[in-house]
DNA sequence: TACATCACG
DNA sequence: GACGTACGTGATGTAC
């Protein structure tokens, strides 16, 4: 805080009141070092501000101490620059901002103006732009500029007139301190730039040429131009080849990096005039924001009402110079939370036009979309609902027709109520939910942006997003449900309309476009404004609790793989499936036939009841069990093993089940799925169902398609590729076996999977003592079935059941396992006690899965806890991984100008469709980020094949 | 709607 | 000494 006040710089005896002086404070800039130096905070209403305060405050401070005729803060505009235009991939691959940031840049805006500050921006012109354009037509009047910035690529504004000023070190910025940077004088940065490039911003430069040989090069030949004419005369071959291979690319390169200064001035130079705040407008914008101590500091807070101050969470004691963030309150004490209702409905463009504006506001904006079914895909539109903050939701009908029972049944033809037509409101939505500085909050943000993204409901993109859903599964999994309704009552304490008493149940129940306006405003827009409620609630918790990472890097960029995968569907052979259909049906029918002429008489196959009572009852076959119901147990255990013991019954039925199965449930209910428009099927995953973090899959499902058995193996021949095209199958190899020699850290399984081994032999050669090449087929099964079971948790009597071996033989081998890999029985004890003590255990990755009933007093509920707790890091954390391959995936095919498209994922695996030309370069690809995902302990590997069809690709 | 069964990883 | 006995899913048919 030295006296580097630019107005003494700059004006070399000059002063702010004889000479004019223009200070531009370059915005993102100042954005950027508040956002990441303040922890975050959050208003009473759950709104972030760390971002709003930290720049309020540099600004506050900046105005203090330094004097100008004229102050301006410049802001990069949302949308893309020209500089895309000839330059796609300019600035192309920098990250969206943190969803808590989104909503803030709008308060941002407002706080400027409320410092009585211009704020000035321009579509398709970078804050850089308009910064050269005003520095140059300021200076041309005889005024002084002094830009606020640190960023490199406005030095080559610095000329007599203007100077940079360092915000960080407080620290003016002229020649010196340009030619020291980049050893070259203001007016020749751009070229040594062009030569240089910049990958944070993408842009290409000369490859092999860094600052330092630019300058070099510069210095000796003038300019970009004068080098590149004398290109074929530079004495080292490898500069002379890169500057001759790539001149083009360096022109290309000066014209982004070269500042317009002759863009358009949004507003006159005029518009800038320094004035001092206005003091009820700046107070009335703190206290909004409950700044407190800020209000304070600047003597703002005189009579002021008693307001909250805003909820901050600092994590790690951090001060930028002179700014102080505020003291941590508590938790808001439940000042009387705003009302679920009433809710507004909108009919007409101007109404919605309102909604609009406010959201545009406020940078928040919670949606959702009230349909006639459940299958994205199908489903239409009815309405739309919007909440903007707390409390203030409103509902848009689209499709509604007249209620039930409306109109006379002998003349009036029913009247449906006024609504606006979805084009209306698709076309006031769409650049709202486009723009980047409005967050969109959903809940199961896949399904609306499916319903919203088809193209006869107007085909609207949605970003950036954020999901509740997501959010609550990222930090609960295993805990409870993520539904709303749910998370309403958990975290809200408040019980939202249900569905059905809107619509009724059973045979009384109507479709939601029949359901009259007022009831449906209550239900759809109470909705988004629970899903508004339910973001402020679980948004700020993710980092605390640690799940931010896991929700910002993996959960939330599955949404968007998962829809195209959803959307991309797989093709069935309806033909083929019909076949096999008519072939177990026969082969079904000769069965039945033979188990009624073993049973004495007829009886239906597929009742697990009369068939107990036919073979235990009747027969008095040895064996049986009761059921809970009290029925006989008659699964394929129970089957099998009466069939070994000779008895044809069973045998028959068995068979006879298992083509009841596939014929059921794969022939005949895969068939009815396929998509006529297509002749694909399109499954729906869930994402936030399971307790260990897999994805699940419906309607259908596609992860269970048989394979292992002959008849299996037909069905999945019956899913094909496209003409043209092969499926490409990858699969993680033994993915949770080496997880457990990674957790447990086991030297024998990382050596063996180092080598490339077969991990069961190795287990065999270690517990039972064999030379590896001695270890048989049966060692290796028992290896086998004792590696898996110990990632179950499983027990003596279980390994025994499987074994088919006595309890105290299978007791030795677990007690040989456990001496050879002690780290392993020292995991398994970590986990149940981790379980035990927290209520959770955590995947290698971080994510925090909940063990029901860990606590349980009943031996039999909390023995299943404790095995649950032993198995979830292994599946949480083989699904952790494969999600992370997932949303890799896309931008690494695409890098590699590979047209492949993802199909399917089943818990292992990934799926693809694959142009028979590509097949080769695919599999390379897929392999890459598969195995290069995470770094173990052990190396993971990745098995892919291919063909016509999804068995062959095995 | 509950249960049993069985398809997958 | 008894208890129960390998984790995680979803779809289907029967019986109530």
């Amino acid at each position: 805080m030295d006296g580097a006040a630019p107005n003494a710089a700059a004006g070399s005896g000059a002063t702010a009141e004889t000479q004019p002086h223009l200070i531009l404070i370059d915005g993102s800039g100042y954005i950027f070092r508040a956002f990441h130096a303040l922890p975050p905070m959050t208003r009473p209403d759950g709104v972030p501000v760390n971002a709003v305060f930290g720049f309020s405050n540099m600004l506050g401070q900046f105005l203090t101490k330094h004097v100008g005729s004229h102050i301006a803060v410049v802001f990069d505009s949302s949308r893309k620059t020209f500089r895309s235009d000839f330059y796609p991939d300019y600035k192309a691959h920098r990250p969206e901002p943190p969803p808590e940031l989104v909503p803030q840049f709008a308060l941002i805006r407002e706080a400027t103006a409320a410092f009585g500050v211009a704020g000035v921006e321009l579509d398709g012109f970078e804050a850089d732009d308009l910064i050269a354009g005003y520095a140059k037509a300021f200076v041309e009047t005889g005024g002084q500029v002094t830009v606020v910035s640190s960023d490199k690529d406005l030095m080559q504004l610095v000329r007599p007139g203007v100077q940079l000023l360092d915000p960080i070190k407080q620290k003016p910025i002229r020649e010196p301190e340009v030619l020291e940077k980049f050893g070259v004088t203001p007016d020749k940065v751009v070229d040594v730039q062009a030569l240089a490039g910049d990958s944070t911003d993408n842009v290409p430069g000369v490859p092999g040429i860094g600052i330092k040989t630019a300058a070099q090069l510069i210095l000796e030949y003038g300019d970009l131009e004068g080098l590149l004419a004398a290109a074929d005369k530079i004495k080292q071959p490898k500069r002379r080849e890169a500057l001759l291979a790539n001149a083009e690319l360096a022109r290309i390169s000066r014209r982004l990096v070269l500042l317009d200064e002759n863009c358009p001035l949004p507003s006159p130079i005029d518009a800038l005039l320094a004035r001092a705040p206005e003091p009820t407008r700046l107070s009335g914008f703190l206290r909004e924001q409950g700044f407190r101590s800020m209000l304070h500091r600047m003597g703002l807070d005189g009579d002021t009402a008693p307001e909250s101050a805003p909820v901050s969470r600092p994590r790690q004691a951090f001060q930028l110079p002179g700014l102080q963030p505020e003291a941590a309150a508590p938790e808001p004490v439940s000042t009387e939370a705003a009302p679920f209702g009433p809710y507004e409905t909108i009919a007409d463009p101007a109404q919605l036009a309102g909604w609009v504006a406010k959201a545009q506001a406020s940078g928040l904006l919670a949606i959702d979309t009230e349909t006639d079914g459940l299958d994205a895909l199908n489903a239409n539109l009815v309405g739309i609902s919007l909440a903007v903050a707390p409390g203030r939701a409103c509902y848009i009908p689209l499709r509604h027709g007249p209620p039930p029972g409306t109109g006379d049944m002998l003349q009036e033809a029913p009247v449906a109520p006024p609504q606006m037509t979805q084009d209306q409101a698709v076309e006031a939505l769409r650049p709202l939910l486009a723009d980047p500085s409005v967050l969109k909050i959903l809940h199961n943000a896949k399904f609306d942006l499916e319903v919203l993204g088809r193209a006869e409901h107007g085909a609207l993109q949605l970003s950036p997003v954020d999901d509740t859903m997501l959010i609550s599964y990222s930090m609960d999994a295993g805990r409870h449900g993520h539904g709303m309704d749910e998370l309403s009552l958990r975290h809200l304490g408040h019980r939202p309309v249900s569905y059905d008493e809107v619509t009724g149940t059973g045979r009384a129940r109507i479709p939601f476009t029949q359901v009259a306006l007022d009831k449906a405003t209550a239900y759809a827009a109470e909705d988004a404004d629970v899903t508004l409620r339910l973001w402020q609630a679980l948004r700020p918790k993710l980092l605390p609790q640690k799940s931010l990472a896991l929700y910002e890097q993996v959960e939330r960029r599955m949404v968007a793989v998962l829809r195209e995968m959803e959307l991309a569907g797989i093709k069935v052979d309806g033909a083929e499936l019909a076949r096999i259909g008519e072939d177990f049906t026969q082969r079904m029918a000769t069965l039945e036939k033979q188990i009624h002429e073993l049973a004495g008489k007829p009886f239906n196959v597929g009742s697990p009841k009369q068939l107990g009572e036919i073979l235990f009852d009747e027969q008095k076959l040895p064996g049986g069990k009761r059921g809970k119901a009290g029925a006989w147990g008659t699964d394929a255990a129970v089957l099998e093993d009466l069939a070994a013991r000779g008895h044809e019954l069973p045998r028959q039925v068995i068979n006879w089940r298992q083509l009841a199965k596939l014929k059921s449930t794969y022939v005949e209910g895969l068939a009815a799925q396929i998509d006529p428009r297509d002749r694909r099927v399109h499954t729906d995953f869930s994402m936030a169902i399971t307790s260990t973090g897999r994805l699940s899959s419906t309607e259908p499902n596609l992860q269970n398609i048989p394979i292992r058995s002959e008849e299996g193996v037909r069905i999945r021949r019956a899913f094909v590729a496209e003409p043209g095209h092969v499926l490409l199958a990858a699969d993680y190899s033994q993915i949770e076996l080496r997880l457990l020699a990674h957790l447990a850290d086991v030297p024998s399984l990382r050596d063996a999977f180092e080598k490339g081994e077969d991990i069961h032999s190795r287990t065999a050669s270690d517990i039972f003592g064999l030379p590896r090449d001695q270890v048989d087929k049966e060692a290796r099964r028992r290896a086998k079935t004792i590696n898996f079971g110990i990632i179950y948790g499983m027990s003596a009597f279980g390994l025994a059941a499987r074994l088919g071996i006595s309890p105290g033989e299978a007791r030795g081998i677990i007690d040989a396992y456990f001496s050879q890999y002690p780290g392993i029985l020292e995991e398994m004890e970590r986990l149940k006690s981790e379980a035990r003590e927290t209520g959770y255990v955590m995947t290698p990755f971080g994510r925090r899965l909940w063990i029901d009933g860990i606590q349980a007093k009943e031996q039999a509920r909390r023995g299943n806890a404790e095995r649950a707790a032993i198995n979830a890091p292994f599946q949480g954390g083989a699904a952790e991984i494969i999600k992370r391959a997932m949303v890799r995936m896309p931008a690494a095919l695409k890098a590699a100008n590979l047209s492949a498209r993802m199909l399917l994922q089943v818990h292992d695996e990934l799926l693809f469709e694959v142009p028979q030309g590509e097949v080769t370069a695919t599999a390379e690809c897929v392999r890459s980020v598969m195995e290069g995902v995470a770094e173990l302990r052990v190396p993971l590997k990745a098995e892919i094949g291919f063909g016509a069809n999804w068995a062959e690709a095995h």
